[in-house]
RNA sequence: GGUCCCAUCGUCUAGGGGUUAGGACACCAGAUUUUCAUUCUGGUAACACGGGUUCGAUUCCCGUUGGGACUACCA
């Protein structure tokens, strides 16, 4: 087998999408199973498509992702530069000598023109109207015009286009990885451009070439791409890189949760989930999108949720570390179809990852959030929060939502839960509880729960007859954490405060 | 419209010529929990359809249907 060279290649159009992620992630999986190499290529050849902070936004959400690049944009490497916008004469290289050989032509059809010549081929009956053999002898191009007069447009500076001139009726093979062979006759393609009369190559020049150049090994991309798959393999061809064409793998897409298509941020919006790895604010309309990272998911949990979108190992495990993924990784197992998107699944996951932290992980998640609001606490208080609320919680935020009682006495009962247990028993009861808890010393939640039952049974009465008031009475909230265990971390002053607080504002009746 | 790709529970999927078609998420029920959550146990639930091939097809082949992608001087 061949060094292993593989890239993600995202345009900087916008923010990083999750399927993105996913394909950057299959490659990288690949790229580090078989000690090869890691690229980020920028494909930046669009330059009216361009969004200024998109490549950094995409450098920091791989890395938030645990994804490391070893070669590219950001880290340099030897085959640098790896921004397409930066390679311009590169690709005016090879487009040139393709024109030389016969194998590209110079085009100088203007847009109404390329109109008018569809129009054409649609009332000829033609069942794709393509700038291809049967249309290209019609129109304004070097292939129909003389040496002379191609030379003198281009002296002139007179707009053109470099076009592929793709061979006739000719089939096309090609093996992919994940697909098998896909045979696809040349009429079917068109005479793509290569070249942009603004100078700069399309996607299909610049990505043969730079993947030629580069070394690539495999090319894991999108599904998208498999069309214009045999394009690129006529392109090899013509420029007699045949035996260094990388293999390809063109992964199932990731489709929307509901009904059917391909999962946009206008499905994620809908759905209430992100979309996007970061917090990405659009320059052109200062819109937040929420990403993965700010509404609490875990990268490994991410990662091992994408991973399983299309990709399984074959046994019945289901969470792997990123390690683990790299280990049991190949090609051979991705899925053909495509997939639906379901978050309730990364939810899970997220728990999961969420759980297997100590608690001293989870209590620094809790202080962070006090400290944005200035809430002091201490450590081994946050760390007594984090035990008694780990089995409650899918992300790190609701630490902190939940949390809150212990940080602020409740001024408000429910009435409906108070009406149904209170009357001058319970009260007894409480008022006793709270003097005894008041004396107690040493506090903790195995002691409160004794004093509970004893001073309930001294009185001839049952703690089950109030432990709802009390819940309620010290935390407002209907359910909730063991009580027992927030009554130690609230401690015996904080308690007893919060009982006799209750019994001077709730009227028995 | 044309070209290409795809098709197992609601979802992600395993499997593969003869299986009680397996797992996970979700959902439902029961148990535990003084609450809720957790946890445990159990349950509902799938081979799109029609033809072949075959002793036998969900599995292989063809077709149909359905879905998707692409069809730009965007990637």
């Amino acid at each position: 087998m061949r060094e292993v060279r593989v890239r993600f290649a995202p345009s900087p159009t916008g923010a990083l999408h999750i399927g993105g992620v996913r394909t950057a992630l299959y490659n990288y999986l690949l790229a580090r199973k078989h000690n090869g190499t890691m690229i980020l290529r920028i494909e930046d050849t669009d330059q009216s498509r361009y969004v200024p902070g998109a490549e950094e936004y995409i450098i920091k959400s791989l890395e938030w992702a645990g994804i490391q690049i070893d070669e590219g944009v950001g880290k340099g490497g030897s085959h640098a530069p790896y921004r397409q916008s930066e390679r311009k004469e590169i690709y005016k290289q090879y487009a040139q000598k393709l024109v030389d050989e016969g194998n590209a032509y110079y085009a100088f059809d203007t847009e109404a023109e390329l109109e008018l010549m569809r129009e054409r081929l649609k009332a000829q009956g033609d069942p794709n109207q393509q700038y291809s053999s049967n249309s290209r002898l019609q129109m304004k191009n070097s292939l129909t015009l003389s040496e002379a007069e191609t030379q003198q447009k281009l002296n002139a500076g007179e707009p053109h286009v470099i076009r592929f001139k793709v061979p006739v009726n000719q089939e096309i093979y090609l093996t992919d990885l994940i697909r098998g062979e896909v045979v696809v006759n040349s009429s079917q393609v068109d005479d793509k451009v290569l070249m942009k009369s603004d100078g700069m190559p399309t996607y299909h020049l610049a990505n043969v070439v730079d993947d030629y150049l580069m070394k690539i090994s495999h090319v894991i991309r999108g599904e998208e791409w498999l069309p214009s798959a045999p394009l690129h393999v006529l392109l090899y061809q013509s420029l007699g890189w045949q035996n260094e064409m990388p293999q390809f793998a063109h992964l199932p897409l990731l489709l929307k949760p509901d009904g059917n298509g391909k999962l946009s941020k206008r499905d994620a919006d809908k759905m209430g989930f992100p979309i996007f790895p970061l917090n990405w604010k659009d320059p052109a309309t200062n819109e937040l999108a929420v990403g993965y990272k700010e509404v609490g998911y875990l990268p490994e949990a991410l990662i091992n949720f994408l991973a399983f979108l299309g990709w399984n190992p074959g046994t019945e495990k289901e969470i792997f570390s990123l390690q683990e993924l790299i280990d049991e990784f190949t090609i051979e197992r991705i899925g053909k179809a495509g997939a639906k998107f379901d978050i309730h699944k990364a939810q899970w996951y997220n728990q999961h990852y969420l759980r297997s932290k100590n608690n001293s992980e989870l209590a620094s998640y809790l202080l962070e959030d006090l400290k944005k609001e200035n809430i002091f606490c201490s450590q081994e208080k946050a760390e007594k929060i984090a035990h008694c609320l780990r089995e409650r919680v899918s992300f790190p935020q609701e630490l902190r939502l939940q949390s809150n009682f212990f940080f602020f006495a409740p001024t408000q009962f429910d009435e409906q839960v108070i009406l149904k247990k209170w009357n001058a028993d319970a009260a007894k009861l409480l008022l006793a509880y709270s003097t005894e808890i008041k004396a107690a010393k040493n506090l903790n939640a195995e002691l409160a729960k004794i004093i509970l039952d004893n001073t309930a049974s001294q009185l001839g009465l049952k703690a089950g007859q109030i432990l709802q008031v009390l819940r309620m009475i010290l935390t407002g909230q209907g359910s909730g954490p063991d009580l027992m265990l927030s009554i130690e971390i609230l401690g015996s002053e904080e308690t007893t405060k919060r009982i006799n607080y209750a019994l001077q504002t709730i009227t028995i009746k």
